[in-house]
DNA sequence: GATTTTATTTGTCCAGGACAAAAGAGGTGA
DNA sequence: TCACCTCTTTTGTCCTGGACAAATAAAATC
């Protein structure tokens, strides 16, 4: 059996990182070493590319590359989070740890089903904010920690996407304010602004959701012809930081005064404020921003 | 109001043409023409990436970038989809016209209510083959043709994914064989895998849906996981076409011999045949597929 | 201890050359 | 007319090595 190896553009494919930066790596750290095929193209041996997903991951909870790349191997899952943590880890609930076994055992109807029923009896909300949302937390934190597959934690956004869509469309179409809900190209990470519909919705709101991945004149033209009120943008922790500001500057910019710009999701904690768009820390304050905006609008 | 202008990474994330293909074609052609800013780099002007969008837009229909960069303005929508179309255009359906008029007119709910009693009155399958599968082709020509925005397509896409994955939550559990549903990073494109999914399901397979974008080593550790029988992934029009034979040897080989890969979408259309890979030409295909490997495997 | 200043780290951009795979054009034979 | 082979052009991707600004850490100052 031949060992597979990677071309530079496999490698930016699973691992998120640009050839410039595999490049530059090279030639700065000596680390990845790929070896030349026959055209003198670099080709990644399949251990190094393990290596290289490890540092992404430990790159997104904070660390450093030039720490990482220096350290052998034992930079492993000793290191821990660096992120400055403030949550707390969420209370070691035992349904909570039941539900990640059925992820883990790959039984994906029990796992549906168990949601389910938590759904039924929590109701929407709490489901939301007590069941999906630190149980997205902790398979973030065991997939960071290397004890959950990606496909593991694939396999819970998938299903758990399922629980709540088909929560949120028996909901009673709502009468306002209207808020456009997305994300922009690159960022993928959908479950976030499910849940934000989810809470929403409950609260009246009329949400229009147009899934992922939209590019920023796109937005500003749904907006208008939706005469959408509110645009809430989500930016995960594996969207690269440094992109964040100009573009939502360059958003907010191009989208009329009239309608406010929100934003969420674990990307947005190192983003310093920007002048005309909301930030918001956490599902609580996505509440207390929509009852914000209803007092600030009392006739509509 | 500043006229706003974008950066090359910018650019690349608008409109899917890479960095080196955008200095490329600026080599060659001479456009993209950008100015550049106070630090040397490249600055675009909006209607300059609005072209390149254009550009994008007809190359996936089959055109080539030397003759689209040459031509002047008049390359506008007087060009006809190049791609050797076999398909005849669907039948002028009345019903599925005004679907796509409640689209256009931004009436989500109206048309999710339309589609609910559509499937309700047509069954699943023959509401996958009749109504999504021709509304889709219409939806993609609608958007070539630029008589579709792009957030138009995501509204009818989101909405449909809706439809359909409640569809699908109301099944009962499939006995086998067991169907990995996924795609490759870079390829989002997620309603073709939910329409074979309902169609799948439907003929009693075991469906496991890990969304999109999964790195190819963790496909393979999915399937060995799941005891997946069957692999299947979707590649849509947009993904580059070069990327597609290598990237579907190297999940072959690395895929135990057992399981069997299926692959479908409109990007696999140009892609010749591979060794060990059954390419589906489109849900017919599908379908008979399942029966083959049904026949193949009689016991279980 | 808090804030400003300096130093280091790090990702992205640039130019322009090279090459192989894909697509078209042209030619030959059934 | 159609299928198959060969040659030419087109086109995307990869390469090297330099440069710089934004982000971060470290040092210095109040």
């Amino acid at each position: 059996m031949s060992t597979l190896t990677y071309t530079i553009a496999a490698v930016e494919r699973d691992t998120g990182l640009s050839k410039d930066v595999l490049r530059v790596w090279e030639r700065r750290y000596g680390f990845p070493n790929p070896s030349r095929d026959a055209n003198g193209e670099r080709s990644y041996p399949a251990d190094q590319v393990e290596r290289l997903r490890q540092i992404k991951r430990l790159m997104d909870q904070g660390h450093r590359p030039g720490k990482l790349l220096a350290a052998p191997f034992a930079s492993l899952a000793e290191l821990a989070p660096r992120r400055p943590d403030n949550r707390c880890p969420p209370a070691p609930d035992h349904e909570l740890a039941e539900l990640m076994g059925l992820i883990k055992a790959h039984d994906a109807a029990g796992f549906q089903q168990a949601m389910q029923q938590r759904l039924a009896r929590q109701g929407l909300q709490r489901f939301v904010l007590d069941s999906v949302a630190p149980l997205a937390e902790l398979v973030g934190g065991a997939w960071e920690a290397g004890r959950f597959e990606v496909f593991e934690e694939h396999l819970f956004t998938e299903l758990t996407k399922r629980v709540l869509r088909q929560s949120i469309a028996t909901l009673p179409a709502g009468r306002g304010p209207r808020l456009l809900l997305t994300s922009v190209p690159n960022e993928e990470h959908v479950l976030g602004l499910l849940m934000a519909e989810a809470l929403f919705s409950l609260e009246g709101a009329e949400c229009i959701p147009l899934g992922t991945q939209m590019p920023v004149i796109d937005i500003v033209r749904a907006a208008e012809a939706h005469a959408a009120d509110i645009v809430a943008l989500s930016f995960s922790v594996a969207f690269p930081t440094r992109q964040i500001p100009g573009l939502l500057q360059q958003l907010r910019a191009a989208l009329s005064a009239g309608r406010e710009l929100w934003v969420g999701g674990g990307g947005m904690a190192r983003v310093p404020p920007i002048d005309g768009v909301r930030s918001l820390g956490g599902f609580a304050e996505a509440i207390a921003a929509l009852a914000d905006w209803r007092a600030a609008h009392p006739q509509q």
